[in-house]
RNA sequence: GCCCCUGUGGCGGAAUUGGUAGACGCGCUCGACUCAAAAUCGAGUUCCGCAAGGAGUGCUGGUUCGAUUCCGGCCAGGGGCACCA
């Protein structure tokens, strides 16, 4: 037996060179075992890992090293998300080169990854700033291109002001850049485009096969992709510039169609710039929309506008209905086909429109009163006074909107007025940036052959590394010389691309590199990538539901298309984990104090804070998401240095289900820490009794050794359960349950007998086990202690004695009118009618019952007694 | 505005998917050890009540022998999308 305090900061050191000499995490790609992709997403190199990183890859550690136990061949790879504008403003702020800042933080942070005892397979790591990855992206890119999934066009651009490059519309977050939070102007650019709107029905079709998908995700990217049907319908013009005698029109509630006033047109629509050349007060009156801001403010707040053009747009259904024709600002160009219909009876924007100039509302089914009609408004006999052109089949009357839009829709193709389609909110996905510290887009472009892909032969396209940040912008344009090429095919003079890709890019296909991160003729080896792919758990941050999960949805499926993978979907399972929040601490001059600066006093409800410094009060603030600015971070580092690494990943897992936020709180630490030395101590004490125990396993086993045998293995079905729903903090309790049941036992006076020494022992033994994947180190140390053989990284999920599940007798609970009033002790097969019997005898349930008739007994075998009475 | 999720002790949260509500932990209270404190260990801890007993899963109706779980209405908090026609 043990006394001695089980020591982290001795033990865990040892045992990760232990693992890492054996190289037990490495996964070869001809293992004929089954194969289980693990993969949390990786780490931007910013420096130092934070608790939130902590989370994600004890998440993770967990489910590899239980899914190795189980026998499968685990794949969990590590890697880093390398490319990205911080490393070009430490340049800027401190002189340092991108690529040696970047690769400086990876090596600090590898080692801090090193201390926490992950399953790591190290063999495949890259970064993706390494030429050896971006080689591969660039070549993809020009198979992309060639297939059509990539095309440069000009177009409406983000651009912040700020990091002087281009958005994408998922990275506008309330009309500001998703980075530097600078309101986004729109600017005119050529860019490149990846043509993630070819797959725009695919990727929300297989959203229903993602049935390990958080369903909010899910739901997300149904909404970000948008898709809508309605009519589309051309107006015929009157009085239009040259070339425009028709006018394409797109709207989801073909119903209203009854009801137009008006048409409108995008200030940005052609033939409102057609008019504007024409006509300065047209001009001024775009810039006048265009001046306008694109904040969520600005947008809440902004007045409707218009410019009456005088043409006229003719009704599809009568060309003698003539509409008026304006430019209206909340027109928007890049949905449907600029140009709208007016209805405003049944839209609010085209009411607020209507009222400020004066156009008569034509209520196409019911009074209107106040706001407009829209929603699931029950229609009402049409009037055929108010409306122009009235042609409804089948009965006036009330019917929903959905009917009314279904009816209408086929009446408008049935005559061919229009035609049914399909609009999505998605948007290609422009993928070049005005930044230095990117993958290389491979294009050369020539004066007399234009766009020119660099040959294979000259992959990678490599950044150079003698840059200068000293003016803003480009860095890669403003280099002297790299830029300069001779152009491929003539021979000319030609320059290069300098605009690099969007990160996104990096990150849409990593997870395939990993499978054969070697090949360095190709992105992926076809024999190896689609055994090893997809990944069967991916865990991270919510925060990425859209944009990254979105991309590599699409980039897997344009893979596909150019022969690099054989299927569409990357992730199988994706697990979305909550943030790590802890309190904050505002000093009396309002700054915020950090939890190493003070001291807390007193218990739960009075709670008081402390500056260490001069003893001053701190107010104790809100729990909040770890941030700087708020200095409510706790360093990895600090924790596990006092406490180990075990127990901060027991912590992680134990206090929140896995999908909602933690709280990150020292006493929680140090219950887990307490519960490290109480196993510590329980293992010690059974490996003494297991010295004791008879070598071989008793025929027969007495009640006591019978109900530590249970525990154990109820534990075990349990835990394996719940680890495999990802319910980590369910699973904890369980191992916590089973760890005081088995305290109790060896709590009792006395010399235990053999068969109970025997079955004390084989307890600790699968309690190690069980622990093992959230403890490693803790494990390894008890595993040698109950002098098991090998590692317990190595050993086998211990197997399920079936018997020891099930209770002989059981202790069903009796109601009395659904209230509990005693319970009944019987045999598991007993028959209904004595339990009944057995039931109606207690005495409880007589004085409940109070004399009265019984009505009725449910019996639910194995579950409860309910008297009626 | 549209769409979605969540409401359980002082706190984080369990509950075999309709069957003993509050597992497990944090905190707290009492006790042991100690000159003392910390640490550790043990007991208790949903609320009201001395007790018998009663109430109780945001509120409110309903279905059911039985509802935290299913259905309707409301309230509160959180998230996503948004001049998307």
């Amino acid at each position: 037996m043990t006394n001695e305090r089980y020591n982290a900061r001795e033990t865990e050191p040892r045992w990760q060179r232990v693992w890492d000499d054996k190289a037990i995490f490495a996964t070869t790609n001809d293992d004929s075992r089954e194969k289980y992709y693990v993969l949390e997403m990786f780490p931007y190199p910013s420096g130092r890992i934070h608790m939130g990183h902590v989370r994600n890859y004890t998440m993770g550690d967990v489910l590899a090293r239980y899914k190795r136990a189980c026998g499968y061949s685990v794949l969990h790879p590590m890697g880093w998300d390398a490319f990205g504008l911080p490393a070009e403003n430490a340049a800027i702020e401190r002189k340092v080169a991108p690529k040696a800042w970047t690769y400086e933080n990876i090596a600090s942070m590898k080692k801090q990854l090193q201390t926490m005892g992950l399953s790591l397979d190290w063999a495949r790591e890259f970064a993706t700033c390494d030429p050896s990855y971006y080689k591969h992206q660039q070549k993809m890119f020009l198979d992309f291109l060639k297939a059509g999934l990539a095309e440069r066009k000009k177009s409406k651009v983000n651009w912040d002001p700020v990091d002087h490059t281009v958005l994408a519309n998922e990275q506008v977050i309330d009309g500001r850049g998703w980075r530097s939070g600078a309101v986004v102007e729109q600017r005119e650019l050529t860019q490149w485009f990846f043509k993630i709107t070819k797959f725009s029905q695919d990727l929300l079709d297989a959203l229903e096969t993602l049935d390990r998908w958080p369903d909010k995700v899910r739901l997300m990217q149904h909404n970000w992709i948008g898709r809508s049907e309605g009519l589309k319908f051309e107006f015929g013009l009157k009085g239009a510039p040259a070339g425009f005698d028709k006018l394409p029109v797109f709207t989801t509630r073909p119903d209203t169609m009854y009801g137009p006033t008006f048409a409108a047109i995008s200030p940005d629509h052609p033939m409102a710039k057609a008019l504007a050349v024409k006509d300065p007060k047209v001009a001024a009156f775009i810039e006048e929309c265009h001046r306008m801001g694109t904040s969520q403010a600005e947008i809440d707040t902004a007045e409707k506008l218009g410019f009456d053009t005088g043409i006229k747009a003719l009704h599809p259904a009568d060309a003698s209905w003539e509409l008026p024709l304006y430019i209206a600002n909340f027109v928007l160009m890049d949905y449907g086909t600029g140009a709208i219909i007016g209805c405003p009876a049944h839209d609010q924007r085209d009411l607020d429109f209507a009222r400020k100039y004066d156009l008569p509302v034509l209520d196409v089914f019911v009074p209107l009163d106040g706001d407009a009609h829209v929603g699931t408004v029950a229609y009402s006999p049409l009037k055929s006074e108010t409306v122009r052109y009235v042609r409804w089949v089948g009965a006036p009357g009330v019917m929903t909107v959905e009917e009314a839009m279904k009816q209408s829709l086929a009446i408008f193709e049935k005559d061919g007025w229009g035609k049914r389609e399909v609009n999505f909110r998605l948007r290609d996905w422009g993928i070049s940036r005005q930044r230095y510290w990117g993958c290389p887009i491979p294009i050369i472009h020539c004066e007399t052959c234009d766009i020119v892909p660099v040959p294979d032969t000259d992959l990678p396209v490599v950044l150079p590394e003698d840059v200068t940040f000293d003016k803003p912008g480009n860095a890669l344009d403003h280099h002297p010389t790299w830029k300069h090429v001779t152009c491929p095919q003539c021979g000319g003079k030609g320059r290069r691309e300098t605009d690099t890709m969007d990160t996104f890019v990096d990150s849409s296909w990593y997870f395939a590199r990993f499978t054969d991160p070697w090949n360095v003729d190709a992105p992926t080896t076809p024999a190896v990538v689609n055994r090893m792919m997809p990944v069967d758990q991916y865990i991270g941050g919510v925060e990425h539901a859209i944009l990254h999960l979105l991309y590599s949805r699409f980039f897997t499926r344009a893979m596909k298309a150019t022969g690099h993978i054989a299927m569409d979907e990357p992730f199988a399972g994706m697990f979305t984990q909550g943030m790590v929040v802890h309190e904050t601490y505002r000093k009396q001059d309002g700054t915020f104090a950090s939890p190493v600066e003070i001291d807390i006093t007193g218990d739960g409800t009075g709670r008081k804070a402390t500056l260490l410094t001069d003893g001053s009060a701190v107010e104790i603030g809100s729990i909040e998401k770890m941030s700087k600015s708020k200095r409510n971070t706790v360093d990895p580092d600090d924790i596990i240095g006092t406490y180990g690494a075990d127990t901060a990943r027991w912590f992680m897992l134990s206090d929140s289900p896995p999908d909602r936020d933690v709280i990150w709180s020292e006493e929680g630490v140090k219950g887990a820490s307490r519960f490290v030395q109480r196993l510590w101590r329980q293992v010690g004490e059974s490996a003494a009794h297991g010295k004791s125990a008879p070598a071989a396993r008793p025929a027969a086993f007495g009640p006591d050794a019978l109900a530590v045998r249970k525990a154990a293995h109820g534990a075990l079905a349990k835990v394996s359960t719940e680890i495999d729903k990802l319910h980590f903090n369910v699973c904890l309790a369980h191992i916590r349950e089973f760890s005081n049941t088995l305290g109790e036992a060896l709590a009792k006076p006395g010399t235990p007998a053999p068969d109970l020494c025997w079955a004390l022992h084989e307890a600790s033994v699968i309690l190690v086990q069980l622990f093992a994947p959230m403890m490693p180190h803790l494990a390894e140390e008890c595993w040698g202690v109950l002098e098991q053989p090998g590692l317990v990284s190595e050993a086998a999920w211990p197997q399920i004695e079936p018997n020891l599940l099930v209770e002989d007798t059981i202790t069903l609970p009796v109601q009395v009118n659904g209230k509990r009033r005693g319970e009944v002790t019987v045999a598991r097969e007993a028959p209904s009618s004595e339990i009944e019997t057995a039931a109606l005898a207690l005495d409880a349930v007589k004085q409940a019952l109070d004399g009265k008739p019984v009505k009725k007994i449910i019996v639910v075998p194995q579950r409860i007694v309910n008297v009626v009475g």
